[in-house]
DNA sequence: TATTGTTATACTCTATAACTATA
DNA sequence: TATAGTTATAGAGTATAACAATA
């Protein structure tokens, strides 16, 4: 096999990784009602707390207008409120619901899980070289100025 | 580092390997006016010449309302046509545009240009210890019933 | 004057259901 | 009777622009 086809064979299944990991995540959040914008908005309460729609229009990278729209469905189907800011009027504090604690809680679990199928009984000399591999080429990314 | 917290680095990086490739697809297509959807049509035109719309429906795995709108917005950006089948007159058969064509190419030619970023000047040793465990992984995914 | 979130409007992707033309 | 593609309708994500309330 020649390198051009070994570099090819390399992107093509990196690639089909990326549209199976997809589409596996948009279906376990169908599951539990949600899509995956919307259980993005949960990740980033999960992670830091209560949030400003500003804060999570910023951290989605998403425009307020957006984000008034996810907020609208996370609340209709229960998974957040809106509470008035303390100290800011103008503001909104997004926190969970008792079911979006849960629900943000089981994701996380699932997706801790989830390496177990990636990984579980390889060898770790094979793991720690795929996760250097995976850093080398984040990095590579990030010269081209492709990264979060 | 503990064999978890690994794995746990792995689905890190992986996860986002997956959003940085995405985006920079996304962003790469609205640079010549494309959707990822709409690539996605190009492509199996590309791969396998005209298509009827209800094989770009299989193709693509939506439902042909879809497709119709689909073929709406690349027919009036000019990368397709419409064609009639010529031996089912309930068909219709999607053709290239020459800007189509053009378009379609030049995508395969930068998606192979995008190999060298990601691999330029690997060990090909690392590069093919790497893509033995994407394999290794794809294979796990399809045991599971995650797969194209 | 600047910021937060909303209303108004528009485009894209997606789906189901009913329908037309054709096989 | 079955198939190809459309119209009708609806929900979700995304954007810009104008606006109200508040800082």
């Amino acid at each position: 096999m020649t390198r051009t086809d070994l570099e090819t064979e390399g992107l093509d299944r990196l690639l089909q990784l990326v549209v199976v990991l997809n589409a596996d995540l948009a279906q376990r959040l169908a599951a539990d009602g949600l899509t995956e914008s919307r259980a993005h908005v949960l990740w980033v309460l999960q992670q830091h707390g209560p949030q400003t729609q500003r804060a999570l229009a910023d951290a989605l990278r998403v425009t307020p207008r957006n984000i008034t729209g996810l907020i609208d469905g996370l609340v209709s189907t229960g998974f957040v409120t809106r509470e008035s800011h303390p100290h800011d009027r103008r503001a909104t504090l997004v926190s969970f619901t008792e079911q979006g604690r849960r629900t943000a809680a089981a994701l996380e679990q699932e997706q801790h899980q989830f390496t177990g199928i990636l990984f579980g009984g390889m060898p770790r000399a094979k793991v720690e070289a795929f996760v250097d591999t995976l850093g080398d080429i984040l990095g590579r990314l990030q010269e081209q100025g492709l990264s979060l």
